[in-house]
DNA sequence: CTCAATTTGCG
DNA sequence: TGCGCAAATTGAGA
């Protein structure tokens, strides 16, 4: 029999690839009108009826676990205990993919007191001995077992379940170095976090493996445990009941006594009436579609698998490529209808633009670009126009237009921004994850690594199609205040920042240059003297080899203990020269000063010369618009918010920053105190506003009421105390962090927070109410409107709950701050280009902007800054501006 | 080469 | 046991 007239025989772990297929997919998009969620069942469905086009089942099963209990759990109560509790929208979803499955004449089976993955290695393993090509899909790796000559794993990648791994006796040799039987011995050496199981202390798949290679089983490891040397060979010894326990209960039975065997399982023509009135009740429309395409044909054949292929994308529009006359023309009609938005797509090839894609909701157009042709006039005016256009990435689109000579107004849309409001906290996702996770629909990736891909990359004009289909789907989706915060915050300020990027800001490379070498002659001295002190040398960057140093060889106290031991960070260092002071510790110290210096400069140095405009004598930092959960924006490659300032040496840093040369001068402007100030105006806390209002330093304010003295009264040691508890409140500080902070006891903590509150209730109160609100409404919001959604807020994990009700307790304060600055920039950029004026804003740090000043125009842009900065908010407190010019950013800050 | 962990710079 | 970031280094694994 050759392998084609094999009967294939397909068993998926249901639960498994579900739970997958649940966190794969937005559980808020996936709901019918009757509150359903659907998510895990549409992307289940939507995996499976590839795999029945893909790899032509002949036999298909699905396997269930009936609880989570099993003889497993009964033999070890712990096992798979460290799993949460199954999300509320997950419950009622299984039930539903069973009637669904069944409408498709797929069966469904489970057994009490077993485990899915038995069921499977049943199957799998009868398949195999029948003569069955067999798949077993799962997202358990215990099912690696299950793998010989007939039986090939599919395992879901940390994609989702959109790509399935496969993995043969191959692979999997190729992959750990075993036979696919051996990897629950490999397992149980290791350990399994998901399955709560702990394995042999120190011992990892490399060592796992050496052993299981070299005695050819656990029972072989254990029988030679006595010949294993070292500290794994002891912990091997002691805890080997550990790994005896494992091995049992990750073995998988395959005699499990099921109501039918592999040749019960051929497939049978779907009941077609049932997969409507199921998928009716689903609300699946498109999914519904494909798969009574296969439901009406045979789908073993392979005719109907292969239109299932065809149509399992949307309907994406023929590509036309289109110059002159005709792009004239097409642009033109499109315009008369109104102001349809189209989707712009930049298609860039070796660091140029070679063509553009735009797209309508039904039409699909490709523009090869080369520079400076006359024909594309109607093109330029259409994008240099107000008319609509939605993009992905606009930022970084507006910059290559820009690149290329072309001027792109009219930014309407910008999925990567909505996708950003829409989750603040989630990962960047390119187009292709976007389109899976929002519209449900699978994109081939082009791989980089293929000189001749199987599937012709996406043209830019499909591309454009799938932005604006996207655009429209997630105009939708979100609220009205976020999409009031996209439109007038978030769009406006992509070429405020596009600009920012490409102006850069000079920097000089000889004051860089001369630090760098004080800093690496310091450095060279300080770790001479370092190793004198403990007699040898030793990477003074290594944590670990510190630890060693001073836990081991000096015998210091105990630290604070973290992942790998105990910790040397500088609080650490600090508080063991307190307690054993030794000269190596403060030598240490200094030494980290200096590299960490150092380290920014070579960075800074870096950024100078192999910037995206490299050599034109400034650093190009590219802000990321989308980098935080918060609604600040951050700043990469070089990171130019984290340069030095705290100390001297540091600060000289920013003497090297400075105006550019036809410049007259630097200014700084920064809000002082902004997040109390917003915490005043949302608090609503009267001595707050009082103390705002009164325009006196507001340390001394608030200590003058805590300590019950006269403002002059108040100490610097009193100043100090209060403006760490102040600033303390809007990270939720507890006493203890106070207290260590202020390396003070924690009773005093405790009554400076007591005594804080007594006079300031009205701020307790209002963060407590944050926190309740956050929890009821699953989100918190900003001043304008900006959300950040938080689930933890009701989590069981204690570590989970109150890390998110700290973060939700911050985020309406550090968000607001983050509006504000955004609201000045608009406003700024809006006057200079109104005044038709040539200074520039170079730089952000979340609450400072940095200019450079054209000549003569100092006065009339310090009057913008301030207007703008000081009126970005009208708040029941005044916005404090501070300004400064220099030569350069020390000298301009004041 | 990639990844996690640690440390440190900024607001 | 204080929120939000980026970057460098080490050391382990591939």
């Amino acid at each position: 029999m050759t392998d084609s007239e094999k009967p294939t025989l397909m068993v998926i772990d249901g639960h498994s690839l579900a739970f997958r297929a649940f966190y794969a997919l937005p559980v808020d998009s996936f709901v019918t009108r009757d509150g359903q969620h659907t998510n895990a069942i549409h992307g289940f469905i939507s995996m499976l009826i590839n795999l029945l086009a893909n790899e032509k089942p002949t036999h298909v099963a699905v396997a269930f676990d009936i609880s989570r209990y099993s003889f497993r759990t009964r033999e070890y109560p712990e096992y798979k205990g460290t799993r949460d509790a199954t999300p509320p929208e997950f419950v009622g979803q299984i039930p539903l993919l069973e009637e669904a499955l069944h409408a498709m004449s797929i069966p469904t089976l489970s057994k009490e007191d077993f485990e899915a993955d038995d069921i499977l290695a049943t199957l799998a393993h009868q398949g195999s001995a029948q003569g069955f090509t067999v798949f077993v899909v799962s997202g358990d790796r215990d099912a690696i077992q299950m793998i010989d000559d007939n039986v090939t794993l599919l395992y879901p990648n940390a994609r989702g379940v959109s790509e399935l791994k496969r993995y043969d006796r191959d692979t999997v040799f190729e992959r750990y170095g075993i036979e696919p039987h051996q990897y629950p011995d490999i397992a149980a050496l290791v350990g399994e976090t998901s399955d709560n199981l702990i394995g042999i202390d120190k011992v990892g798949e490399k060592t796992a493996v050496k052993w299981i290679t070299e005695y050819g089983s656990l029972a072989g490891v254990l029988e030679h445990a006595d010949e294993i040397k070292g500290v794994v060979g002891e912990k091997l010894r002691e805890q080997s009941d550990r790994a005896i326990r494992n091995r049992k209960l990750n073995h998988l039975l395959t005699d499990v006594d099921l109501p039918y065997g592999p040749t019960d399982l051929e497939r049978k023509p779907m009941n077609t009436t049932a997969i409507r009135e199921v998928f009716d009740r689903l609300q699946f429309r498109t999914l519904q579609e494909r798969v009574l395409k296969i439901a009406g044909q045979d789908a073993a054949t392979d005719d109907a698998t292969d239109a299932l292929l065809d149509t399992a994308g949307s309907n994406e529009p023929p590509v036309r490529t289109m110059v002159d006359e005709e792009l004239a023309k097409w642009l033109d009609t499109q315009s008369k209808q109104g102001t349809a938005p189209l989707g712009l797509r930049v298609e860039v090839t070796s660091g140029d633009v070679t063509g553009l894609g735009i797209a309508s909701e039904t039409e699909s157009a490709f523009v090869p670009w080369a520079a400076g042709r006359p024909d594309y006039v109607a093109l330029e005016e259409w994008m240099r126009g107000p008319a609509p256009k939605y993009l992905f990435d606009s930022k970084r689109e507006l910059k290559w237009l820009q690149h290329a000579g072309l001027e792109l107004n009219g930014i309407a849309f910008d999925t990567t921004l909505a996708a950003w409001l829409l989750k603040p906290g989630g990962k960047n996702q390119d187009l292709v994850d976007q389109v899976y996770y929002f519209l449900s629909e699978s994109l081939d990736r082009a791989d980089p690594n293929q000189l001749v891909p199987d599937t012709p990359p996406l043209s830019p004009a499909t591309e454009a199609w799938y932005v604006l289909r996207l655009s429209l789907y997630l105009a939708e989706r979100l609220d009205a205040g976020s999409l009031r915060v996209l439109e007038t915050i978030e769009l406006p300020l992509v070429p405020v920042l596009a600009r920012m990027e490409t102006t850069g800001v000079t920097v000089n490379a000889g004051i860089l240059a001369r630090l760098n070498k004080a800093l690496t002659d310091s450095a060279a001295d300080l770790a001479t003297r370092s190793y004198a002190e403990i007699g040898h040398e030793v990477n003074l960057g290594s944590p670990k080899q510190l630890q060693q140093v001073l836990f081991e060889e000096l015998n210091m106290p105990k630290t604070r203990s973290n992942k790998t031991g105990f910790s040397t960070d500088a609080a650490s260092l600090a508080d063991l020269q307190d307690q054993a002071p030794h000269p190596f510790l403060d030598l240490l110290l200094q030494h980290r000063d200096a590299t960490k210096l150092k380290q920014i400069i070579e960075t800074l140095e870096r950024g100078l010369t192999s910037g995206p405009l490299g050599g034109d004598g400034r650093i190009h930092t590219t802000y990321d618009q989308t980098g935080t959960s918060t609604g600040r924006i951050s700043s990469n490659d070089p990171n130019l918010q984290n340069i030095p300032v705290k100390t001297s040496v540091g600060r000289e840093i920013r003497t090297a920053f400075e105006r550019g040369v036809e410049f007259e001068t630097l200014l700084t402007a920064d809000y002082s105190q902004i997040e109390m100030r917003i915490m005043a105006h949302l608090s609503g806390d009267e001595g707050l506003i009082l103390a705002f209002n009164e325009g006196e330093d507001l340390h001394r304010f608030v200590g003058a009421r805590i300590f019950g003295v006269e403002p002059s009264d108040v100490t610097p040691i009193m100043r100090t105390k209060v403006k760490a508890m102040s600033y303390g409140l809007a990270y939720g500080l507890s006493a203890f962090g106070l207290s260590k902070q202020l390396r003070i006891e924690t009773s005093e903590a405790k009554q400076l927070m007591t005594d804080y509150f007594l006079r300031f209730g009205a701020v307790r109160e209002y963060l407590r109410n944050v926190v309740e609100q956050a929890r009821v409404d699953g989100y918190t919001e900003t001043i304008f409107g900006r959300r950040r959604p938080f689930g933890d807020l009701t989590s069981n994990n204690r570590v989970l709950r109150e890390n998110a009700e700290r973060a939700a307790l911050n985020a309406p304060i550090q968000g607001s701050a983050a509006d504000i600055l955004k609201i000045a920039m608009l406003g700024i950029a809006d006057d200079l280009r109104a005044g038709d004026l040539r200074s520039n804003l170079l730089m952000q740090v979340h609450d400072e902007l940095v200019f450079e000043v054209a000549t003569g125009e100092l006065d009339a842009l310090t009057e913008i800054v301030r207007s703008r900065m000081g009126h970005a908010a009208e708040l029941r407190v005044p916005l404090d501006v501070q300004i400064g010019t220099g030569e350069n950013w020390d000298q301009a800050a004041h």
